[in-house]
DNA sequence: TTGTATGCGTTATCAT
DNA sequence: ATGATAACGCATACAA
């Protein structure tokens, strides 16, 4: 019995091997490589008939382009790495999904590298960019990756998010950090404050430097003078919330309300106030920033500052993927405007 | 005047290109490009005096193997992508911790990739996968990823951890459910409680119907009887705790005690039951199940059973990265034993 | 011990 | 409209 003629020159050969190329395709669609990867990238300069055939040929092979093969030849990739110290961080999440729908919308990728602050992995990811194996940066650690300077000169268009990058000069998109605290000061003002501390990092965070001249801008505003304020250090954690409070009881002088550099500070002093007896928001009234999911489990509600955290993921990697053939020069910084979110934490102070 | 020679022979050309290449190292110590190669990758096999010249050469150069190019030759990358449905899972953060240290050192990186339980997305990862950008993969998502079938076959080295992976047979690093539940339970019912309720999702959730099995076991050995027993139905959301809760109210035979499929679900009782104005633990007790950091910030802290993150990590990592030379067959299935950790939310039950 | 040459899968240039 | 081929940067079989 004579065999039988396949419909294509090599569908047999085609099994052996493991995952189908593009000169798979080709020897499928009987046409030359060159013309395979025209039908995909210049469809119009390819017979109608032909690129026809291709497509066939592409359904049956389930042939997908080898992105490390492109991108050796193109000498760019097509997927951006975000670089985040604290993957855990409650604001990450959200402004992950900003950056990934806009990315997506453009043909790009979006891969996660987690530093953790530790140098090491940072040179790995340095090592990962350096060849090619992402287009673009993008830094939610507020800072430029650490490793060697020769590295460090190569690095791809980049942009900072969500925390100003205080070395090297790229572009930035974020919250108004003034604009955000000021609103928050006013809304204490309002509530009839006069006694208030703010507590954050003012010494290398550039966003709790820029939240803390808020503060003292509405309150210069409102004539309240330096001795109704308080500044305390604290670094952002729910623990550095409860320590500022304590060194606040031991000095003696409490305020009547507390603007905490972010949420997880407030929620410190939220419960340091508790356990210390005081009820909330009667006897005391605290407000945050960032407005993260854990605000409004905490007992009251957090009244605080909302981070349009989607808007700056979908900016951030807009503006990186415009500045991946041209990087803006100088380096822009886009501020995004937040709400003041009202719930429980805030009201009137307490006749004394 | 004539000019200088430059030490090596082709230095000034090195300052065009951008990134330094093995055939820069190469020119610079002046040998071949294989003779580079072998430098890095066998040592032994170069003469000292070469392999002295060639170091100085990297050193100077800043020469870093282009991963691209690596891989493309090799067949193999030696990064591992690690898919997870949603990076805020608070589970999340602490396991990759696990991971990357495990990883590291084996040299290998880690790369991770969002998926959103969408399967675009998922197709766009296995695209990825597809083009030998990782050499493994690591499923956090308790399901393979979507996608055209083609590539779905072609998937390199899998485990899964953290959650059973429901298609595919791939191998699994996770806590012991079963064991895990059964200790929970027991704990609720030496502490004299014989009406209890278990919320989770028994349908689709492998891992939540193994917590379910331990609950039912714990009960049939303590022989509480099917009328004292509760099951609901709950996605293991903190809205699903509330909402199951209604449920119990609505049907009037509330429970002394709530077994819940993890903390959210915990979280999501304790809660409800609070804004219905019952005292914990006085009037109710409550259980839960992972240990998440939240657990401590809610009123009163959770017992629950703590899921040992960073061991399920460093060991689905180790078994990746054995399997990459030869996948176990049949696909291995490693269960870590909890350990309970008692807080405030459970005493005995109220006498009524 | 070292060098030459080939191929990994693409894209792009130049012919035809 | 299509095909042949060079080059991307590297690892390695084979020669020397």
């Amino acid at each position: 019995m004579p065999s039988r003629p396949t419909p294509f020159p090599s569908a047999a050969s085609l099994q052996a091997t493991s995952t189908a190329t593009i000169e798979d395709v080709a020897r499928m669609a009987d046409v030359s490589i060159a013309t395979v990867s025209r039908a995909i990238h210049t469809p119009e300069k390819v017979a109608t008939s032909t690129r026809q055939r291709v497509n066939q040929a592409i359904a049956i092979t389930g042939y997908t382009t080898n992105a490390m093969a492109r991108s050796l030849r193109m000498g760019r990739s097509n997927m951006i790495l975000v670089l985040a110290p604290d993957i855990g961080d409650p604001n990450f999440s959200s402004i992950l999904v900003g950056l990934e729908n806009e990315a997506r919308a453009h043909g790009y990728g979006v891969l996660i590298g987690h530093t953790q602050n530790d140098p090491e992995r940072g040179l790995d990811y340095l090592k990962f960019l350096n060849s090619n194996q992402a287009a673009g940066l993008l830094l939610f650690t507020g800072h430029a990756p650490f490793g060697h300077q020769m590295m460090t000169e190569r690095l791809p268009p980049t942009v900072g998010l969500f925390e100003p990058v205080f070395n090297g000069r790229v572009s930035y998109v974020g919250v108004d950090d003034l604009a955000g605290a000021r609103k928050a000061a006013e809304h204490l003002l309002s509530a009839g404050h006069r006694r208030i501390a703010f507590i954050g990092e003012s010494r290398t965070k550039l966003g709790h430097q820029r939240r803390l001249k808020g503060f003292e801008l509405a309150l210069d505003a409102a004539r309240i003078p330096a001795s109704d304020r308080m500044v305390l250090e604290g670094d952002g954690t729910i623990e550095s919330g409860r320590l500022a409070l304590e060194q606040i009881f031991m000095r003696g002088d409490a305020p009547t309300a507390f603007m905490c550099v972010n949420d997880a500070t407030a929620i410190g002093v939220v419960n340091g106030l508790s356990a210390r007896g005081y009820e909330l928001p009667r006897d005391m009234s605290v407000i945050g920033f960032d407005d993260i999911p854990q605000a409004t489990y905490v007992h009251p509600p957090l009244t605080t500052v909302r981070q349009p955290r989607s808007a700056i993921g979908r900016q951030a990697m807009a503006l990186l993927l415009q500045s991946l053939d041209a990087p803006p020069e100088p380096p822009r910084e886009i501020l995004i405007m937040p709400d003041l979110i009202v719930r429980g934490s805030v009201t009137g102070p307490q006749r004394r």
